[in-house]
DNA sequence: CAAGAAAATTTGGTATACCAGATTCAATTC
DNA sequence: GAATTGAATCTGGTATACCAAATTTTCTTG
């Protein structure tokens, strides 16, 4: 309760709950009986509600309940290209400013998720897949495209089911 | 009046003014006095300056309010890395996947940019460039790519005007 | 029993009231 | 006269009340 505005931790907690699953796609996002349901007023809830519709986790349909996002395979191909090109850039500047220490980071991040793609949880896998490509944003030393890199990785996290997809990006950044 | 949601409305017409210049960069943007001014109350005049600053049109501060943005040359440059990021893969995938029409079509934008860009004013060159980009952005086949590149494109505009306006109060403090 | 219409309820949109932090201005004191 | 402190107020954050559109349910009618 420390951290944030009051719209952004309720944005933090309903986003665990839609990444868990708790929420699956689909289900109507109700402004009030989230705001009964975790103790706060509509005013924060609805504010929470549109920052992750920016994000992409949830849909906004005018008149209707916000619905939590169900992106179609067409979607998440587009999705797809949006962070090949973040990446892509984000890789070409980490190249030309990244520190030795930064690279040795990045390469040694790289070699372990290879090591362990095959014999360890996709989550995990996942983990070390979001560290490696937070890493390069980072190193590429520009925050708005490190930040807006990670609002895409977390969208994309969502379709994680799409798992040739997500091999697809993978393997265009060890490949850099 | 007839479209759009009424946040929506209250934001294009705030876009308007700040890009006119009428609402200077630093200026603060008061929910309260815009919303008795437009006559609505502050609850969609809230949602509206949200909208504008997540074009970064406005600049959102912890317990204040928010300001017109003015962006440093340091965060315009990111702007611009972002830009190109985007720009490297609309061109990419348009390469692969535009018609002959469309390719026509750029090839002929481009060409009037390259014949203008002498004995042009410089802001008729921008307005070419611009839809030579979004042509691009349209031949690539993503509409959300190409809906991001046009956001960017519009608060790089906004970058674009203020470094203007600085270097014009610039001249006129070197002249007295 | 089925189909349609109307009423009640659900839900997001908007307006307004209240609160807490911040700013500003004035008064008091050194 | 300058500085500091405190009170008035300015402003965004939050809660609540009201409204209109939409859905659902129920009652009526063929």
């Amino acid at each position: 309760m420390t951290d944030g505005t009051l719209p952004e931790q309720i944005a933090a907690r309903l986003r665990r709950e839609i990444l868990r699953g708790g929420l699956p796609p689909g289900t109507p996002v109700k402004e009030r009986d989230h705001a009964a349901e975790m103790g706060v007023s509509r005013t924060p809830m609805r504010e929470a509600i549109r920052i992750l519709a920016k994000e992409g986790l949830v849909q906004l349909r005018p008149a209707r309940s916000p619905i939590v996002a169900t992106p179609s395979f067409e979607e998440i191909a587009y999705y797809i290209e949006v962070m090949a090109a973040l990446e892509n850039q984000s890789a070409r500047l980490a190249c030309a400013r990244a520190s030795d220490a930064q690279i040795d980071e990045i390469a040694g991040m790289a070699q372990r998720m290879e090591r362990e793609y095959d014999h360890s949880d996709m989550l995990d896998v996942f983990e070390i897949d979001m560290g490696c490509h937070r890493a390069i944003a980072w190193a590429a030393g520009n925050p708005v495209l490190a930040e807006m890199h990670q609002a895409w990785l977390a969208r994309l996290w969502r379709a994680r089911y799409v798992s040739a997809s997500r091999k697809r990006s993978r393997d265009r950044v060890l490949q850099q």
